[in-house]
This record gives structure tokens, sequence and C-alpha cells, in this order.
DNA sequence: ACCTGAACACCGTTCAAGT
DNA sequence: ACCTGAACACCGTTCAAGT
């Protein structure tokens, strides 16, 4: 009689927190996150997650660390360019699997401790690869969020969902207007169909990604074998 | 007597209801600004705003339309590869002037008028300069958000202001940690110190943005050069 | 045609209290 | 040590009403 119908909740710790709103994330939207919504999730009340993280942005902060651990550590026995790019890869992989996690990254100022060691062994790739510590370092100011597996895309396509009006007669009217007005961007949009589905849209994202990396990647390789430094680099202004 | 001393309250219309929230945002920032404060800010009451914007988001591009119509238009009589500089750079000054401009632009998914304007004339460069719609289409990729003049940037000083601890001690010890436990961080943040004095690390910013940027557009130049083509590009997994 | 007032359904977070 | 309840100061936005 004293052990009622209360099932035997869970002790909540900061892992739990962390994983919840991960999750949760991953299902709504990280703008639908709010610390009560995920307090309800965790069946108890939005004042509990305050003694487990300080804040929403703690709350931030430990999601990142999550997903930051997803990431596939350094290829051992690569060379630099391979190890940088299938780590680049992984860090896609990741973002794919956690939409909101773009915007999230984007929106961090604070390194936390897995932020820092992704950082720290992602440069040991390049420094073990022989750039120097001076180059390492504008190499990846360069390599920026590609970094984490994205860009700020312009022609996002899969930021703006359901884009073409139903009606087809609206459809082509829209398109006349866009032909018209901005000629140029119709042409290389249309230019460059390298996959003709309109599902597999993803390929064609990958395909842009890894055009810039590797842009960059080749650039990085021939700096380094004319021993470029930021001394001797002029500016042109 | 029927005339009190109500102001003559100036009639709002979309335009200054737009200007009022780019004013205010470089002022207090993105996060304060809401449409209750604007309102205020107007002399109105919150619900008067939604005469001339349909919501919040449609203010936010609003506020887009506005600043993007600040970048100089593509200097007339200009090589490619200088007009492209030229017109990114002065984004770069755009969002220097708005620095809530960067977290909008990038969280902003519908194309507006102006943004679309921007994108045809920026492509108009390229194609004037002899690359083709294939190429193009990838280069604008490539490009991303270094076209408006940012990349996230991964040490970003500017964004992370008061950093250091007042206490040396505290400063040392921290410094101590960062060594042991992340040398390769502090061996390639230390290595460029293109610029001595803490003050000016607007000047550093500005290093690393060119750097990727001419990277990437000597990227672009060689490609260009090789009759690049989007077909014939092999894509090695 | 434009602005207002009151209300609704949300937020993050503090504080004092419960077990 | 951990969770709760009530409250505070905010949000964006709808709806019916005023001039």
């Amino acid at each position: 009689m004293a052990q009622v119908l209360v099932a035997p909740r869970v002790r909540l710790n900061r892992d739990r927190v962390l994983q919840a709103a991960v999750g949760l994330a991953d299902q709504v939207g990280i703008e639908a996150l709010s610390m009560r919504r995920l307090a309800e999730e965790l069946g108890v009340v939005p004042m509990a997650l305050y003694k487990h993280v300080a804040n929403k942005d703690e709350l931030l902060d430990g999601m990142v660390e999550v997903i930051v651990a997803e990431i596939d550590p350094p290829a051992r026995d690569a060379e630099w360019k391979t190890a940088v790019r299938l780590r680049v890869l992984s860090a896609r992989q990741m973002l794919l699997r956690h939409p909101w996690a773009r915007s999230v990254l984007e929106s961090r100022t604070t390194h936390t401790p897995a932020v820092l060691d992704y950082l720290e062994s992602t440069i040991g790739i390049f420094l073990a690869g022989g750039f120097s510590a001076d180059l390492t370092h504008h190499v990846m100011h360069a390599l920026g969020s590609r970094m984490w597996g994205f860009t700020q895309e312009l022609f996002d396509a899969s930021a703006d969902p359901a884009r073409p009006p139903a009606d087809p007669a609206v459809q082509a009217a829209q398109m006349q207007a866009m032909a018209e007005r901005y000629p140029q961007i119709l042409q290389i949009s249309s230019a460059a169909a390298h996959d003709d589905s309109v599902v597999a849209h993803g390929c064609d994202d990958r395909f842009e990604f890894e055009f810039a990396l590797d842009l960059l990647l080749d650039g990085f390789e021939r700096l380094r074998a004319a021993d470029w430094s930021s001394s001797s680099a002029t500016r042109t202004a």
C-alpha cells in the first residue's frame, strides 16, 4: 500500500539530460527544444533540469559535446590529405544525423573539451604531415566551418523544402519571371545538374562539398610544397 | 484645445520599421531585438508593426534586404578576380558594420530580391570572366558564406570578448593546463601572430579571411585555365 | 487604412519550500 | 542531495474593437 503505482523513476543525471536533449532535437528540431519541453519528455518538472545544467546555454554546450564525440578519430597510418578528408567527411555524417547541429555549432562561442580535442587531433594531422605550425594555423582558419562538415550554402535545397508550388502553371510563370529577372542564376543552376533525380539531392550536396574541400586541400598541398610562410606572404590590397 | 501635446507622430511604413529594426539590432544586438522592443522604440504599440510586416520572420528578411543593398555593386572594367575580391571585401565591410548580420544571414532560407540581385551580379562577374556556367555553379558553392564576407571561424577572438581572466596567476595556470592538454593548439596559435598588438585583432581576422579567399580564387583560376567541367571530374571517394 | 487593448499560449529562470 | 510549486518578467501573435 505504501509503494503506489508511481514508476521507480530513473534518477536524473547530466548525461541522461544531454542524451534526451540530443534525441529531442533530432525529433522535433532545435527551435522546439525548450527547457520545459525537455523536462516534460523526461517526466520531470522544468526546474529539475537546473540541478544538472546551469542554464540553457550550458545545455547546448553539453549537446555539442555529445555530438562532436561522435566524429571518428583520425585514421592512423594515412597520408595527411586522406586523413583530413576522412575526418571532415565523418564530421559531415554526424551533421547529417543531427540536422540542428549546424546552427548550434555556429552559435557556440565557448570551446568545450570535446571541441578542443577535435581541434587538437586535427591540427595533429597537419603537423605530422609536414606542415609548419604557421601554415597549419592558416590552413585551419581556411577550413573554417568545413571542418565540421558544413558550409553556409547559398542554394540550399535541403533547407528549403517543398519549394515548387503545386500548380504547374504557377510554377512555369515563376520560372519565366526568374528567367527574365535573374537569367544568370537560372543559367548556372541548370548547368550543373549532375544528378537527374530530384530525390537524391543529397548526392548533389556531397559533390559540392567535396569540390570545395578538395580545392582547399590541393591549395594547402601547394603551399606546403612551396614552403609558404605568413611572413613571406605579400599582402596585396 | 483639441490639438493636445501629442507629437504629430510620423506615419509608420515598412521602410521606417526596417530601418529602425536595423538600427536597434546594431545598438542592442539581435537577441535583444523583439517585436515589442522595436515597437517601443518607434513609440507605437507592438501590434502596429504587424500592419507593415507579416511576422518576425518577415521582419528579419526585410532587415537582410536593407543590409545586402549596402554592398557595393561589381566594379566595372576590372578583371574577374579583382572584381570578386572587391565585392566580397565590400560585403565584409557591411558585416563589420552590422555584427548581427552574420547569424541572421545564416538563418535565412528565403531568397529575397536583394539577395537574388547580389547572387545574380556576382555570377555575372564569373561568366564575364570566361567561366563556364558549370564551373561558375561550383565556384559559387565553394565560396559559400565567404561571399557574404564571413566564414565560421574556429578561433573567433571577436566573438569571445574579455576572454583572459583578470588575475595573471590564474591566466598562467590556465595557459599551463592548455599546454599540457592541447599542446598543438597552443603551438599553432602562437605561431602566426602576425600582429603583435592585442588591440588590432581586426587585422588578424582580415589576414585569415583574405588567405582563404585568395586560396580559393587561385584554385578557381587554375580550374578555369584547365577547362574544368563537372562531367570530366573524377569523383574519388 | 491604420492603430489599440486585452488576452493566449508560450519562454527561461529565481526563490523558497518540500522530501 | 535532489526535486517541486508558484511566481516573475519576458516572448510572438490572434482577435475584436476603436478612430
